[in-house]
DNA sequence: CCGGGGCGTGTAATCGATTACCTGACCGGC
DNA sequence: GCCGGTCAGGTAATCGATTACACGCCCCGG
């Protein structure tokens, strides 16, 4: 592979003269062409690592993501990829799958190999490199988790209006007894969606109480399973369901199955993330779709404003309102 | 952040040593002990940009999948990337979203990072990158899809034993006009799942003809519900119809329900690729599982190997079938 | 007692770029 | 005609590691 030097050679001119052609410095026409021209004929391409040793940036973020099988973090991972692609940087994805453990060890390395920035949407809260990134000095912005005691930048979702929407929807159709199965206690994220939505409902005089309230012990379908029987059981069951999250509304939608019963008769049921295959599912979901593709961008932009040294404040984009089948109304138009 | 200088120094050693320490070469107990203990003292961690200019291995593997938002590919890529991860390597991430396009702008960053070596899982078949990335001697390894003109060992499913064994399950079940919907023509895994789909139906004296197969114009739903339309219009439609991706099959599936049909009852529906949300379905889907894990794994130490110089022959799989309820069986135990 | 082998360690070259600093050519003004 | 300014472009230091080579020490055998 043709180096510098052979680029220099071929074109009759020193280092310095085609390096500064192709970082767009000084030359006159005629030596730029020249060595354009040896450029092209030689295939030189220069070498990325050399010149991140050189000026201490590598062109490359990592992404820690919290748990890249669930669809809403692979829809957010592919948006944070392009936008990073199309400002030139590369994107180095870490899975978490929910253990801090993993997360650690990814940003850890993520650190070995000098990144110029770090996502992350945490696993869990007690995360050591997280404090030891910041400490090193590398640039950290958080993704849809806020995490105590970590001094970054958050850029997330906020609920409150699709929530708000959510409650007069429910209403509207005469649903009474909502209840929510939230994220296992401890999430920060979770208890938001909670309180927001406990206001929007009591808007309309609606009640929360908190045996209608049910803390999932995971992330997954099974332990949305577990609320929803929980739920289902009780002497006055929930006519509303909403999941904080998109795969524990499917493990209560298979609880509903199992027992014979059907949404959105027997209850209504919406889910947090509108993940593709909602649409597809018998009743198509309503849900409160996060804003992925803006969210991925503007979490991409305040890492690098970081990097360069600006300022930069948390993100907060709203979320809206899915209205489908699953609450009962015909599809809006 | 303290380098190898500041290391030797506190140690009073050459920077030789302290290298020849960390990488566990001669140095006595003494000195050893001397060195780690600086290391420690100073948190020093190597910078491994350096090394990679230096030994021109950067440790960091490239994968470029052709859609990422396929459940099937984020499965796939988390199974590579954990796999990398254990043995040592970073993995950089690139979705084509199945434009061959993106595909080549992928490779070429991937190349100019240096990366050891490449996975694809092709999108399209006229990659010109492909064939510079083997032209510039960077070991390359096709992940599920065969590449024509690319001289490169590929790793992916066999679908024959489990399409033998669908055949079976239909045929046990009565059905007895199946149809497949494929993949755009010109994809070779779509061609052999049919060709073993059809040599299995043959030996049950099952006919696949030409009009109850249809090629989709995409991998997406949409693609899929347009040729389960067609059909469904059939005059003597199909019992039974084989999709050979996810994402088609869930087309197919809303077409089906869109009719006011049930599967079942009126059309069995089996898919390819065993994604998790398949059992969430109503009713589950029967699928043909592919050893996900086992390919990323497969895939990674196939590249390893040609990264060594080693041989490292193509790899074949073999997928199994899933029995749900889709086709009209009860669940197995 | 001396020479050679082996071993631990230091010196310095090297990977491929960027860039501070310097040189020399050219031009215009007095 | 000389001097200072401008600017293209060359020389060489530098980033932080690895590693070939050299050196010196010790030990052992003759």
């Amino acid at each position: 592979m043709a180096n510098i030097k052979d680029v220099a050679e071929r074109a009759g001119v020193s280092v310095a003269t085609v390096s500064r052609v192709l970082n767009g410095r000084s030359p006159v026409a005629e030596t730029r062409e020249r060595v354009l021209a040896a450029v092209a004929e030689l295939g030189y391409r220069p070498d990325v690592v050399a010149r991140a040793l050189r000026t201490a940036r590598t062109r490359t973020l990592g992404l820690v993501i919290s748990d890249l099988r669930n669809p809403f973090f692979t829809e957010l991972a592919d948006a944070v990829e392009q936008e990073a692609r199309r400002l030139g940087y590369s994107l180095i994805i870490g899975n978490a799958g929910e253990s801090p453990e993993q997360q650690d060890d990814h940003i850890r390395t993520l650190l070995d190999r000098r990144i110029d920035g770090l996502l992350v949407s945490s696993a869990g809260t007690g995360s050591v490199m997280l404090g030891e990134a910041v400490a090193a000095g590398t640039p950290l912005v958080l993704l849809d988790r806020e995490v105590p005691g970590v001094a970054a930048p958050c850029v997330r979702a906020q609920g409150r209006a699709a929530l708000t929407e959510l409650a007069a929807h429910l209403a509207a159709l005469g649903r009474r007894r909502p209840a929510v199965i939230v994220a296992p206690a401890g999430t920060p994220v979770g208890d938001e969606r909670l309180e927001s939505f406990r206001t929007a409902l009591a808007a309309h005089g609606v009640p929360l109480p908190p045996e209608r309230i049910g803390a999932s012990p995971d992330l997954r379908p099974e332990g949305g399973r577990q609320v929803m029987r929980r739920l289902l059981d009780l002497a006055e069951p929930p006519d509303a369901v909403l999941a904080t999250d998109n795969l524990m509304a499917l493990g209560a939608l298979d609880e509903v199955r199992a027992r014979g019963l059907r949404v959105p008769s027997d209850v209504a049921l919406v889910a947090f993330d509108d993940v593709a295959w909602f649409a597809h599912l018998d009743p198509p979901l309503t849900a409160v779709a996060q804003p992925t593709r803006e969210l991925g961008r503007a979490a991409v932009h305040t890492l690098l404003a970081r990097i360069e040294g600006r300022e930069a404040p948390s993100v907060l984009l709203p979320a809206h309102l899915v209205r489908r089948r699953s609450c009962g109304e015909p599809p809006t138009g």
